[in-house]
DNA sequence: ACCTGAACACCGTTCAAGT
DNA sequence: ACCTGAACACCGTTCAAGT
């Protein structure tokens, strides 16, 4: 039998694509602080140098990574808004928002490592800006269309998504159930938050 | 002139404030990711090997310093609270949501550093409990005194925590005026959350 | 054109010795 | 009782050589 090992050569794209998936599996499993460049490589069976041909450095591969994660949520939530009635702008807004919540609980553990833990950017650097603007885009057309009373959707946006996506983290440590009344009370401000206000209701609101 | 150095002993905690205060100058001056052990003995003036007689490794004494800060931060709270009129709930809602914003924006370069780069854990472990804490007891009071209407006061003043550090921590990356903006658009936001509706409202809400 | 892995540099942590 | 700083271990990155 021959003892001359068999080219190692992969077309780049492949190859690139195996180390994101080794990182990727390896981070959701222990986390971005302990990973290690080595294990990296060794889980996408290449020598360790060869990972500097793909990616410029560890952050480098994280933030690939995290970029990879962000198009896959937005593809996500762009899928779902399609198959959301089109007239009734309240249950697109609070079914936008279920649905936001509990992909993100799908993917928490790789979600938590990548934009909690070791290399997290500025939230605009986060891939977080491209589902705000979404958001801002349901928010404007209810505006367009009568049903909804916002003054700034984009500043709207901003803070929905951040309660959402904090209070999501902050709920995830505990039981299940917990998720499901995070929803109600996401889909309540969210409704109270651009709801028009009646002559009466206004008066209530002071200031 | 004696040649015998003269001790270097000092009390304990004064060391360890002293390390801190060291640690607290470089990661807002540098962020945490690059901080050095080294560079954190050298500006407190002792040996490396010093640093570890404090604290336990690099994370500790950042977690430490970020538990400090939190502290701070709370402090500054109460005592806004404290000042607020008792019995105007709705004005010492938005009051403290202005102060809670304006603190944290005066904070901005070591909050940043601490809490989004490198170290950073859940946000249960990151101080932010204690704040919601409060946040939560400002809401419970009114709807106490039957001036709001909220289901669930620790989750709405969950996801208002979220929804207000989390813009603030986009909008910081802008001019100087959007804080202005976020400040009302968070005050408008809160004040929705928690206002009682009315029979008509309600019919508007849907589901 | 793509891959290898030993060597290098840097830095967190330890520890035997010092006042 | 508190402090020192050289030594150690680990890991990110580079680079000369291999197919």
């Amino acid at each position: 039998m021959p003892s001359a090992r068999t080219s190692r050569t992969l077309p780049p794209e492949i190859r690139r694509t195996a180390i994101l998936d080794a990182t990727r599996k390896l981070v959701s499993e222990h986390g971005a602080a302990e990973l290690t460049i080595e294990e990296i490589t060794s889980a996408a069976d290449i020598a360790k140098g060869t990972f500097y041909l793909y990616f410029k450095s560890k952050h480098d591969v994280l933030v690939a990574l995290r970029d990879r994660l962000a198009a896959e949520i937005l593809a996500d939530h762009e899928a779902a808004l399609a198959a959301l009635p089109p007239d009734d702008h309240t249950g697109r807004l609070t079914q936008w928002l279920r649905l936001a919540i509990e992909s993100r609980v799908r993917r928490a553990s790789l979600h938590d490592a990548l934009f909690h833990s070791g290399h997290a950017e500025p939230a605009a650097a986060r891939g977080a800006d491209s589902h705000i603007a979404m958001l801002a885009r349901l928010l404007e057309e209810g505006a367009t269309a009568g049903q909804f009373d916002i003054a700034d959707p984009e500043l709207v946006a901003t803070l929905l998504y951040n309660a959402m996506h904090g209070a999501v983290q902050q709920v995830l440590a505990q039981p299940d159930d917990k998720i499901e009344r995070l929803v109600r009370a996401v889909q309540d401000m969210a409704v109270r938050a651009v709801m028009p206000l009646t002559v009466d209701t206004r008066r209530q609101r002071g200031q």
